[in-house]
DNA sequence: TTGTTTTGTCATGGA
DNA sequence: AGTCCATGACAAAAC
């Protein structure tokens, strides 16, 4: 399948890419596909900003909300089954600090083997509803992990998920694990370590993280629902500075939610100007193939115009050689006889007068000519 | 299966 | 100092 397009966003995409980029040469048919689904978008909003402005923000990251937010849309499965586990008085917040005491005793209970049911948070469409215990009860918190499915590929990890299962920690497993590019045994339990992962650049974790940059947008969807934010990805994406600061000023996110979320803007963000540095780069080329067929088509004139130029100066220099022996046929000296062309030559002053000449006269006199015009420059 | 193109991401530098 | 944007480079996905 196409991980890059999923279900769960496009509609969304469809506003970015849409809009953004109605020329792109390289246009898909999914792009217009997307353009289409964007009337649908699961939450409808068309400026996330007003919605935003709008809204109480802690209020939106109710239950009610967020079911209110995807119960149209049958591709939220997960998140309605997180919204179950909210009702039943679950902070998220409350729960995202716990995680972030050192010792916090709140892991054991995530590996409790008492879960018959796993699925996976992640997303994709794809996503897993596995029914069958594959619980892992001697990872810890970290191992468990918030891979979504592309680490998942790597080794299958599943998250513990019935009602009574909590889904309330599965979320604090995305909201902790940014680790992108650990595979689970890599992973280490202590929220401490995962903060320290996720700020470690990508050449200490190169073998794994280009493996995983097809997925991490499906991974910030995944977080993104986690975190309760009722914006797509596309809408953190695509709002303004001051809606997004005030989002996180507003709201009591921990350290890890707002680097989750200003992750998730930094890569959106760049996405975009990715796209368009690239379609400037093709116009770029586009421009310069025009300009070489341009100059090709004026230096073929420029070839024609010079050869038409020198014929022409051949004609000319023909009929001045015509004349010259004309002129010389009909001249007599003194004793009227003809005046020998190889010994004379006809040569036109400054001043306008015209006289024939021997030619080791002319040339000393063409000498000092030059000599004066030399002079005067 | 292999080669090419497209896409998302990160690092980096400039504004 | 912090933020944003543009772009080269890289790798995975798509073709």
């Amino acid at each position: 399948m196409n991980s890059h397009h999923g279900s769960f966003f496009g509609p969304s995409d469809a506003m970015l890419l849409g809009t953004d980029y109605p020329t792109q040469l390289n246009s898909k048919p999914r792009h217009l596909q997307r353009q289409e689904f964007f009337p649908q978008s699961s939450s409808g909003i068309t400026n996330p900003e007003s919605l935003f402005h709008g809204s109480n923000l802690t209020g939106l990251f109710s239950a009610a909300d967020i079911r209110n937010l995807t119960a149209h849309d049958d591709s939220f499965d997960e998140i309605k089954l997180m919204s179950l586990a909210l009702e039943e008085g679950f902070s998220p917040i409350e729960v995202s600090q716990m995680f972030e005491e050192p010792g916090s005793d709140l892991g054991p209970s995530l590996n409790s083997n008492h879960c018959t049911t796993s699925y996976s948070i992640c997303c994709e469409g794809s996503v897993g509803y596995s029914s069958g215990v594959k619980s892992a009860p001697s990872h810890g918190l970290g191992a468990v992990g918030g891979h979504c499915q592309e680490n998942i590929k790597h080794s299958h990890v599943e998250y513990p998920g019935d009602t009574e299962c909590s889904a309330e920690a599965t979320l604090q497993q995305f909201l902790q694990n940014h680790t992108y590019n650990q595979v689970p045994s890599q992973t280490v339990s202590t929220p401490q370590h995962h903060q320290q992962m996720w700020m470690k650049k990508s050449n200490e974790v190169k073998d794994g993280y280009h493996n995983s940059t097809a997925t991490n947008r499906s991974r910030d969807e995944c977080r993104a629902k986690a975190l309760r934010i009722p914006f797509s990805v596309d809408e953190i994406v695509s709002m303004s500075v001051d809606s997004f600061n005030a989002m996180l000023a507003k709201n009591q996110l921990t350290e890890t939610q707002v680097s989750l979320l200003r992750d998730i803007r930094r890569r959106g963000k760049n996405k975009v100007a990715a796209q368009k540095c690239r379609k400037r780069k093709l116009n770029a080329i586009l421009n310069l193939e025009e300009d070489v067929c341009n100059l090709q088509t004026q230096k073929e004139t420029l070839k024609k115009e010079h050869s038409q130029c020198s014929k022409s100066i051949n004609q000319i220099k023909q009929k001045l050689n015509y004349l010259y022996h004309e002129i010389f046929s009909k001249l007599r000296d003194d004793q009227g006889r003809p005046v020998n062309p190889c010994q004379y030559v006809i040569h036109c002053s400054s001043s306008g007068s015209v006289f024939i000449m021997p030619k080791h006269l002319a040339k000393s006199e063409q000498k000092q000519d030059n000599r004066k015009e030399q002079k005067q420059k």
